[in-house]
RNA sequence: GCGCCAGUAGCUCAACAGGAUAGAGCAACGGCCUUCUAAGCCGUAGGUUAGAGGUUCGAGUCCUCUCUGGCGUACCA
């Protein structure tokens, strides 16, 4: 319906220059009497024409050649809208289509032959992943999947740092846990991790090892298990609600393949450091931002943000046509000096969207619950889904808008997750499923001969929803809006709910019932599709 | 102090580049199962979009200020 109306004003404008000269846009009314679709085209130019909005969108209208068999009616409205209505006959023929192309439909290729990186996750193996974590890894990979959909190959990449003083305390921690386990008296400092999962490990070394490993130092084999574990648990995580990275990254790399290195001498050169307090400093003020950042500390480490200025170079040096890096709010003030950086080394920085998510506030009861792996104070994934199941977590996280902060509150989403809208939508799928069953025996099959018999209200409006369904998606993935797609799929849910209640399959006349039939297949493949991006599965029975 | 994100129904959140009467779900109340799954459908109630100004044909959306919350503001990551 909106190719259609794109197509006729464009053959309007060679009369109507002005047409040009506007951003057209075509959006569904909320207004039902407002018809199937609506410009504001004429209020746009209004001011620019110098002209009553009204006579414009009149102008605008008499040179539209548009077909009677297509659009049945255009009105002007209100101060100046252009409000379309289509013929029941058309609307009714996007079944075949859909038909046709079944769980394709509505793909794009419109960013085909182009390759995209996705970071995100990107926890360091310290500790469990927790529900914090579990939104930036949904909706990660759900916008990998919306990507995926319009076209691009896509690298799910997870970034981690296996140095530095955390995992150095956590092999200590490590350590310590198993010698409390071989019986020896050990004060467990405070400020270690303190999370269960490490006297986990540490059983496991003393049923492999005895106390054959108690004078190797902490940094060696203590560190390496509790990385290797942790990571293993993580991964199995992620597992469970779909999520499998094509790339893990290991930030030590970049030293090894004296990446860091080689980021340090072209800033040199570029006279872009010096050197105070014996530590180096990167002279951001030049680029544009607000101060100047040590990269390398007096001790002669570096500071996170030199390998992420070199991590982010490889990515470009991989020939990514468009970066994505997914981060909670926390890191927010990082990354602009990390752009800075990068684009001063000659790279394109508009190939990089970064998308900043808000926190989940965990609530239990009235209680804020603070996050801490170290101090083991936190929900972890894995308890979360083991409560309400992979798709409710995978569907609460992609259904709100990530710019939100979210409560979460843990008490609520176990009573609530009978009544969670996921249910709806999946409801929907498997209702139809149903159907399909029991019209087997009835000799009554999905033909669409007979489609101009689908008037109903609730068989049109149900139509029109699924109209709707290839621009909302697209909207959705280059907007990088998984929750588009949620908050359309249960507006497709609720209009096939309608019609499944309103209009009856088997009992109808055989070609209603073929019509119908075809009709309710076609919204199984769009509400199968429409699941299947969101990561949830879409189930024959409920 | 400064910066970023937010404040919408009792609760959790929507509202597509400013568009028409601000919408859903949950919770509340009242209806609908002898026919394809009632995890459904229909209806009622619920709002000065934190507050005050401004911009214009038109503001939840843009600008300014105030209030409230989250996150930053390191030679932590």
């Amino acid at each position: 319906m909106k190719e259609y109306l794109e197509n006729v004003f464009k053959k309007a404008s060679e009369n109507l220059d002005y047409l040009n000269e506007i951003n057209l846009q075509f959006s569904v009314p909320q207004q039902k009497g407002f018809g199937d679709f609506s410009t504001n085209a004429a209020l746009m130019l209004s001011k620019k024409l110098k002209k009553n909005p009204r006579e414009i969108a009149r102008e605008i209208i008499d040179n539209l050649p548009v077909e009677k068999e297509i659009i049945e009616k255009i009105e002007i409205a209100g101060p100046g809208f252009i409000n379309f209505f289509f013929t029941p006959d058309f609307v009714a023929s996007i079944v075949p289509e859909v038909l046709n192309e079944k769980e394709l439909f509505g793909k794009s290729n419109a960013f085909a032959g182009k390759r995209a990186i996705v970071e995100f996750v990107s926890a360091n193996p310290t500790g469990p992943l927790t529900v914090g974590h579990g939104r930036n890894a949904v909706i990660g990979d759900t916008v990998a999947r919306l990507l995926e959909w319009v076209g691009y190959d896509v690298t799910r990449e997870y970034y981690f740092n296996n140095a530095g003083r955390q995992m150095r305390v956590l092999g200590e921690s490590l350590k310590f846990r198993y010698l409390q386990e071989l019986g020896e008296e050990v004060e467990f400092p405070e400020d270690y991790y303190q999370g269960g999962y490490i006297t986990e490990i540490a059983k496991k070394l003393v049923e492999k090892h005895g106390d054959g490993i108690k004078n190797e130092p902490a940094e060696g084999i203590f560190k390496q298990v509790a990385e290797a574990e942790i990571f293993e648990d993580i991964k199995k995580t992620l597992a469970r609600i779909g999520i499998e990275f094509d790339e893990f990254f290991n930030e030590h790399s970049l030293y090894e393949s004296g990446k860091i290195d080689e980021v340090i001498q072209k800033f040199k050169e570029m006279n872009l450091t010096y050197e105070k307090d014996g530590a180096l400093w990167l002279r951001l003020t030049e680029l544009g931002n607000e101060a100047d950042k040590v990269i390398i500390k007096s001790t002669g480490e570096p500071t996170y943000r030199l390998p992420d200025i070199a991590y982010h170079t490889t990515k470009f040096e991989r020939g990514y046509d468009l970066i994505v890096d997914l981060f909670g709010s926390d890191h927010a003030a990082t990354y602009p000096d990390v752009l800075a950086a990068v684009k001063a080394l000659g790279w394109d920085v508009s190939k990089v969207k970064v998308l900043i998510h808000q926190f989940v506030t965990i609530v239990q009861g009235k209680e804020v619950v603070k996050m801490s792996t170290r101090k083991a104070n936190y929900v972890t994934l894995d308890a979360l889904i083991d409560e309400v199941g992979a798709d409710v977590v995978r569907y609460f996280f992609n259904m709100r808008s990530m710019t939100s902060h979210l409560n979460f509150d843990i008490d609520l989403a176990k009573k609530q997750s009978d009544e969670n809208p996921v249910f709806y939508l999946q409801y929907a799928h498997a209702r139809i499923s149903s159907i399909l069953r029991m019209v087997a025996g009835e000799g009554i099959e999905a033909k669409v001969d007979n489609i101009k018999l689908l008037t109903t209200e609730a068989e049109q409006n149900l139509l029109k929803k699924m109209w709707q369904f290839k621009d909302e998606i697209f909207n959705a993935a280059v907007n990088f809006e998984p929750h588009k797609v949620a908050a359309y799929l249960e507006e497709l849910a609720a209009a096939f709910h309608k019609f499944y209640t309103d209009c009856r399959i088997i009992g109808s006349p055989k070609k209603l019932a073929e019509a119908r039939m075809s009709l309710a297949l076609a919204s199984k493949h769009l509400i199968k599709s429409g699941l299947t991006l969101l990561g949830i599965s879409a189930p024959e029975k409920m």
